[in-house]
DNA sequence: TAGTTCTTCTTTACCAGTACAGTACCACGC
DNA sequence: GCGTGGTACTGTACTGGTAAAGAAGAACTA
């Protein structure tokens, strides 16, 4: 059948098939004058412009950048906060032209879009480093940037001063006053509810770290607090039941420090349908600074962290690890750590004197 | 430089080029000895794979789908609406191995992902089908499916009950007993502020249908709505101030209908810091029924409609375009249609006997 | 006027796979 | 002892481009 290339419109033309390849990918080669005519005959056969996977073999570029998400995709995408960062990212690529494939990982092995889609590189946002995906992109030698994650020797890296942050948010409730402070978290794999074991056990970089910078500042303070860990599962439910859980201990807590402000919002209303006021019954502080945060009642005290800013400098890391990968054989990656920072609102306060009992 | 290739691999096993290939992609033409014995050389090789780029151009197939997003991927990703549409894609998406590859609407026009990335086709969400991304997308003759937007000929399409939906809206509160309605939209293109042209004159396909839901319900009612539109750049601001402008006129609305959920948590707040109260002053409809919507205090009366099934059916709709288009030259889509529900919480009650002012 | 450089186009040599049509060998049935 | 069908592997012929060096004529320099 017909299919038209560049071939085709050589012969239209009169000229050799590399000057039509230049007509179109490289215009200072050739006069405009040819170009024109090259144009205009490729144009009457319906000719749409070079093929991307014949030309992304030929060149060895695929003109788009993977994302890899924990998990499901599924999972990752309800989060609002990672929309912010892939608009972050968008602000980097678009200007590039590159496009952005989410690769997910695979339920089957016989396709796997880490390994089987072609890509000039990956940004790896948030996932276990052992599992099969990234360890296909590791095998495959892209450049990748790892976002929220663990650093990894001679890989560029993008996270935020998370340990800094949570320690901050701990370190307030601890000046305020409060004595008994429960956490709430989030994540995948390991064990849920109250938390026993060592921060160090956990999987999810981010929530280790968080986690860390919270005991810190308890620690230091000789508190101990109840960690209660909540699976990702029902994101209707984010910090709900956990909340309840904490406010039904002997020893309620007066302070809940949360992973993520959508959590904060659930435990915020946890606290309120359990006939208790925040802040002064009960203190909450949130992670992340989303645009709820500010709009919740009362107004959320958290700890910023500039999402699409993260986004930007992952999109950023990852196009230069591209540029540095065509020429060098391999270079050693920088390690960017963002800035974090603790937004004081109205959700925070100090304990009460006396403890008023839960109605409902 | 020792690239490894198919070939390397066969020279080592000594067989055929076509025998390796058949080892990573057809397991079932060649005895599982020799395939576990080639496996175990690649292995050792460091070979990792098919190459993608190779294998999409002898193949013929990219292993990825483009999502088209209207204007700027920035802009369309900050809605949440959209992650739970992108959830739905992923839905039908990862069982088949398939990637997903955001297309970005380029500033420039010498590198254009909707022309010059590959896949294997896509899906155009809510976009000016005038655009020069759609037009190179329809060059390409890719399988397509466009949701949310105006179905063509030829086409494979979603939609959800747009004007039905808006019908529902707009006639419950008449039914409340409302006669001064305001409208708050949002949109791109075309007039911002209060609107005077008819709704036909709009771009966006999404905010056409909704509008003339609107109006179909309240023409027939006899009652001419005041339509302010707000143009979507500031996307915390979402219905702030165009409320305001609602609230300002001289005929004070009792009830607002609102373009999106989003929306109507900004109409609330500024209702309310207005110093009046929903709905005993002023009744407020969305639209979506995000999580959200549920958790507002008035919780929000909304249309519901199911974004994740409209990402599903997008999805699926697509899979199939792509598996016909192999087959037969040309398939004429199906145009599918989601319904849309009205449901009634707290925020619109019948309008007040008198005219409450309005405070600050 | 000859040498040099530019511009413009062409030649050659890949890029790394897959589809499809063989071919060789074996077992089976009668 | 010969067709018949199945399994296991191979040979040939593509897929549609790009990079890099080469060639031919025009313009520029000395």
């Amino acid at each position: 059948m017909g299919r038209v290339t560049l071939q085709t419109i050589a012969d239209h033309v009169g000229v050799s098939r590399m000057t039509v390849s230049n007509a179109f990918s490289r215009p200072d080669q050739l006069s405009a004058r040819l170009r024109d005519r090259i144009l205009a005959v490729a144009n009457d056969l319906g000719y749409v412009g070079p093929d991307p996977t014949a030309r992304a073999l030929a060149s060895g570029t695929a003109g788009t950048v993977g994302l890899l998400l924990s998990d499901t995709l599924t999972y990752a995408l309800t989060d609002e906060v990672a929309m912010t960062f892939l608009a972050g990212i968008s602000d980097e690529l678009v200007p590039t032209g590159l496009a952005l494939t989410l690769l997910p990982a695979s339920p089957q092995d016989t396709i796997v879009p880490a390994r089987d889609v072609a890509v000039d590189g990956a940004l790896v946002y948030s996932c276990d480093p052992q599992s099969t995906a990234v360890g296909w992109l590791l095998r495959r030698r892209l450049p990748l940037v790892f976002v929220d994650q663990a650093a990894a020797p001679g890989i560029a890296s993008v996270n935020i001063d998370d340990r800094l942050g949570a320690r901050a948010a701990a370190q307030h409730v601890v000046d305020l006053g409060h004595r008994r402070v429960a956490i709430v978290t989030i994540g995948h794999g390991g064990e849920y509810g109250v938390l026993a074991s060592p921060p160090e056990a956990l999987v999810a970089n981010t929530e280790r770290q968080r986690l860390l910078g919270w005991t810190d500042a308890l620690g230091a303070a000789d508190i101990e607090p109840v960690v209660i860990r909540q699976p990702h599962a029902e994101p209707d439910d984010m910090g709900y039941t956990a909340a309840q859980i904490a406010l039904g201990l002997a020893d309620r807590p007066t302070a809940i420090l949360c992973f993520s402000d959508a959590i904060a919002g659930g435990v915020i209303r946890a606290i309120q349908d359990a006939g208790l006021r925040v802040p002064e019954d009960v203190s909450v502080v949130g992670f992340d600074d989303n645009p709820l945060a500010r709009r919740t009642r009362p107004a959320l005290t958290t700890v910023r962290q500039d999402v699409r800013a993260k986004g930007r400098a992952a999109a950023a890391a990852l196009i230069t690890a591209i540029e540095r990968a065509k020429t060098r054989p391999a270079g050693r990656g920088r390690h960017i750590v963002l800035p974090t920072e603790l937004v004081i609102r109205d959700s925070t306060a100090p304990p009460p004197k006396t403890i008023a009992p839960a109605k409902r």
